[in-house]
DNA sequence: CTATATATATCGCTCATCGGCATATGCTGA
DNA sequence: TCAGCATATGCCGATGAGCGATATATATAG
């Protein structure tokens, strides 16, 4: 699981949205930070949609537009809880790692 | 930044060490469910070296056996823990919107 | 003498992601 | 009026990380 993918499923958490909005969620979420292109993003939903991960909320045409709206399904709020203990273990890990006083490398405490 | 690369860094963060060692603290501090392999690990290895975020410690011959050890520089440092900082945010974003309250969804709550 | 543990390294494949492109409509401002 | 931008979906080829397999070599255990 890549970071765009856990974006997606992070963005549908809350409520159910179509592909744009998918897009503008994540740079919201993301503070600017990731701009999904949308090969990255309908890749994804596909991808998603064949693991039964999301599921097709509706399908609307608003002012002559097509819109499909993407759902969280439960396999993909439990992948999602599942991948966000995880990450959290692994960040605590690097932690406290990081914070090991190492004895003297290239003299760094002199 | 992909997790087994991730986990070489966090795996470098407290003390040098050598591509087995590497493998196997990796297993430790996942708890056995990441084994990595030889090709993952030098290539990563490769990438991290020309990118400056760790470095060759010492090349040594113990018991017959060449042995390469590697250390974290500071670039990779400042790379784990920008990157830990990152995954802590995602986290927390995910965890908020997976404690919303969602408005009926297919009678989730009755 | 064979298997296993230690140890490094290369090669080719797959798959997710990415950038670019195509398509289409509605709105806004010059 | 018409150019450009926002909205909106989707495909395609390239890239690059990671993976499995394989090769090489020594020491030790059975």
């Amino acid at each position: 699981m890549q970071e765009p993918t856990l974006l997606l499923l992070t963005a549908l958490a809350d409520a159910p949205r179509h592909g744009y909005a998918l897009i503008e969620e994540i740079a919201t979420i993301s503070q600017d930070r990731v701009r999904m292109r949308t090969g990255t993003l309908y890749s994804a939903l596909d991808r998603l949609l064949q693991q039964g991960r999301i599921r097709i909320e509706r399908d609307e045409v608003i002012d002559g537009r097509a819109r499909r709206t993407y759902a969280l399904a439960d396999a993909g709020r439990a992948t999602l809880a599942a991948e966000a203990d995880r990450l959290r273990a692994m960040v605590a890990e690097a932690d406290r790692r990081l914070s090991v006083i190492r004895p003297m490398t290239r003299g760094a405490l002199a």
